[in-house]
RNA sequence: GCUGCCUUAGCUCAGCCGGUAGAGCAACCGCCUUGUAAGCGGUAGGUCGUCAGUUCGAUUCUGACAGGCAGCUCCA
């Protein structure tokens, strides 16, 4: 016999017993929600006897929709419920793998290899028969087979690609299906027990998607969907979209008037705005003085470079195709540079360096240029040209680690000040087998441990990636999201042994010996493009005032507020604060509705009580609060505000923010 | 780069089946002189992304190209 135990009940069951029976008798109330169950962490179909887990006494939860793991099976089931639907609609069609992704265009989606193309027009069709599938109510039932009898059972379904799947499978992996009606799938599982339990389903979008991921594939059409248990949770979801969207950095950047880009000029070829380049000024000008303060020095290098140094890098000839081709000058090729490195490693070697000069740290906003996929082209997120907020520090072995861990603590002085939470940390390692790793085996495994030992002693949590390195070194990089989900990196670090000895850099040591310096690159701003591309959305355009392109706006009530408003506005300028004077032109109802839309920190209604007073009736855009000042009080406040980067939550009220 | 979809005024969008276009907002001009999210009226603005083709005739149909969107691939 059994012990299980769910929740505070417990009983004991023979060990044949299937745990939708132990859920009917311990958690009865949970019956009919229940889609699964979790024991020890590891989810288990409801059918599933209590003896899959081999213990005489076993603490389990019930699945729902409510938890994680139970939303990953409801997926998971809804994307075999789509692949049913998919093959009664298009009986020739041939599957090939239908994960839950839980993010982007939908929560799931099937990838299907059909000579017709699937397009909106059909998708009602194959929600109907989905509905259609669920309203059948077919158990799901599990079956292991052998390899053989499984390419046999598919090759007669005419699934060519699942044959192709199974015999790619592991050598020791059980093969198991999943039949639901008509259906069967090759599925690790687990699964709800029956379509019937699934609800309401959307189709989102189909794309194309390359075959086991590889762009020498044959490309297939993957159909994404959301689906969940009611109606008002798939309206909710949409009018959540909606919101993030509203946030979308393309839209903000438009009507707030931060940047923009134009045919003529190019795709990824950004023009900033007069109030974007506020916000890059400002950023830039905080990265220069906390550089500053942490030792770094300034150079300037060319947008433009013979080849020779791409080569001595080795960018060229291997990131060619991601360079902006060559020009020829005086019977040579030039090359606009996709990076800063290869300068800065020149400036290192310029002259003989001594130990006492380490760690050297050299900083430079320097725009580079990148010929990126048109396809991976998008907003500010990704371009073709940047400005970087990019250092290198080139240090002994023995500072390595405590350089990086500076950098690191630099990272998050900058994410604490912008309130940035929502990121993680990745640490890219080398696949040894990849060619696109260079340089020695000994070198990449002293660097690494460099690096994790940095990251170890800095007591941050991240995630190991093997693959995914620069090809010069271990990576270290901040992931963030964007307001539609996808993720990017925000910042970057890498610990580089590589470029130092191909560009022959060394100081002479304090024994006289000349020796190998570390190359840190670091970029924890990023790029402009990207970092203020990531800000809209994270302030939603409502930059806090020292980012602010405008910080106050004054509204005369009419002409005869004219006199103070411009004197106001003259004495908050002085006062190094951007100050905008609306003239009353409008109504005052419609100029305030415009500052609101704008997002401008503080508006200042100016009338006769103010006039009268000096004083100042300043209301937050942020908190909305309304409130008097005397002129100087005002200052020092938003000067402080200004000098200590606040930032304030946004209290959104009901019935405000309306679209125009 | 690949797959699919989209492209009408500065912005958001209308425009049955092919007969050369319309609204709201913004802009400009008047009137209004205003107290915390849209005062009123008028004017102007489009070779319907570009170039070909089909047609008596194309914003509408077809193709190529450009730009955008969603994926895939890529992301030094």
């Amino acid at each position: 016999m059994v012990v299980v135990k769910i929740g505070d009940q417990s009983g004991e069951f023979s060990p044949e017993t299937t745990f939708t029976e132990v859920v009917e008798k311990l958690a009865p109330s949970q019956r009919k929600a229940a889609l699964g169950i979790e024991v020890e962490k590891v989810s288990y179909d409801l059918s599933r006897p209590v003896s899959v887990i081999a213990a005489n006494s076993i603490t389990a939860k019930v699945l729902t929709f409510a938890d994680e793991a139970g939303k990953e099976m409801f997926w998971h089931s809804s994307a075999h419920v789509l692949a049913q639907a998919l093959k009664r609609v298009y009986p020739h069609i041939q599957l090939e793998d239908g994960p839950v992704v839980k993010n982007g265009p939908g929560f799931f989606f099937y990838d299907v290899l059909l000579e017709e193309k699937i397009n909106e027009e059909a998708f009602e069709k194959i929600e109907a028969e989905i509905q259609k599938v669920i309203r059948e109510n077919h158990a799901v039932k599990r079956n292991v087979m052998t390899r053989a009898d499984a390419v046999a059972k598919f090759k007669a379904m005419g699934e060519d690609l699942k044959v192709g799947i199974i015999q790619r499978l592991p050598e020791n992996d059980e093969i198991r299906i999943y039949e639901q009606g008509e259906f069967a799938d090759l599925c690790r599982g687990p699964h709800v027990p029956s379509t019937g339990k699934l609800g309401v389903f959307k189709l989102t979008t189909v794309a194309g998607a390359y075959i086991g991921g590889k762009s020498e594939n044959q490309m297939l059409q993957r159909i994404y969907a959301v689906s969940f248990p009611d109606k008002n949770l798939l309206k909710e979801h949409f009018r959540l979209l909606e919101e993030a969207k509203k946030r979308d950095h393309r839209k903000l950047g438009g009507e707030l008037e931060l940047f923009a880009t134009e045919d003529k000029i190019g795709p990824g070829l950004i023009l900033w705005l007069p109030r974007g380049n506020i916000i890059k000024d400002e950023l830039e000008n905080w990265a220069k003085v906390t550089e500053a303060k942490n030792g770094y020095q300034r150079v300037t290098t060319p947008v433009v470079t013979k080849e020779d140094l791409f080569y001595q890098s080795e960018h060229l000839p291997h990131y060619m195709d991601h360079m902006f081709p060559p020009m020829q000058m005086d019977n040579q090729n030039y090359y606009i540079k996709p990076m800063n490195c290869p300068f800065h490693h020149t400036i290192f070697g310029h002259r003989p360096r001594s130990y006492r000069e380490l760690p050297l740290r050299m900083a430079e906003y320097g725009t580079c240029h990148r010929f990126e996929d048109s396809g991976a082209l998008m907003g500010l997120m990704r371009v073709r040209a940047m400005q970087m907020n990019d250092a290198h520090i080139y240090c002994s072995e023995e500072q390595a680690v405590e350089e990086f861990k500076a950098v690191i603590k630099l990272h998050e002085y900058y994410y604490k000040t912008l309130h940035i939470t929502d990121y993680h940390m990745v640490l890219s390692l080398r696949n040894p087998n990849n060619k696109k790793y260079h340089g020695e085996d000994a070198m990449w495994d002293k660097a690494e441990a460099l690096t994790r030992q940095a990251m170890e002693e800095s007591g941050v949590q991240y995630i190991v990636e093997n693959d995914g390195a620069a090809f010069y070194g271990p990576k270290m990089d901040f992931q963030i999201k964007s307001s539609i989900g996808r993720e990017f990196t925000s910042s970057t670090c890498q610990l580089d042994l590589f470029m130092p000895m191909k560009f022959d850099l060394k100081y002479i040591d304090k024994d006289g010996q000349m020796k190998r310096p570390v190359c840190i690159h670091r970029s924890p701003l990023g790029t402009h493009e990207r970092f203020i591309g990531f800000l809209i959305e994270h302030f939603a355009g409502a930059f806090p005032i020292w980012l602010a392109p405008e910080q106050v706006r004054i509204l005369p009530v009419n002409a005869a507020h004219m006199d103070y408003g411009t004197k106001l506005a003259a004495e908050l300028r002085e006062a190094g604060i951007r100050a905008h004077l609306e003239e009353p032109e409008e109504s005052l109802g419609k100029r305030i509705r415009t500052a609101e839309k704008l997002k401008v920190p503080y508006m200042l209604v100016i009338g006769d009580k103010e006039v009268g007073g000096g004083i100042i009736n300043a209301r937050n855009y942020f908190t909305g609060e309304q409130k008097e000042f005397a002129r100087a009080e005002f200052m020092a406040l938003v000067q402080e505000e200004i000098r200590t980067k606040k930032i304030t939550e946004r209290i959104e009220k009901s019935g405000d923010s309306k679209g125009a």
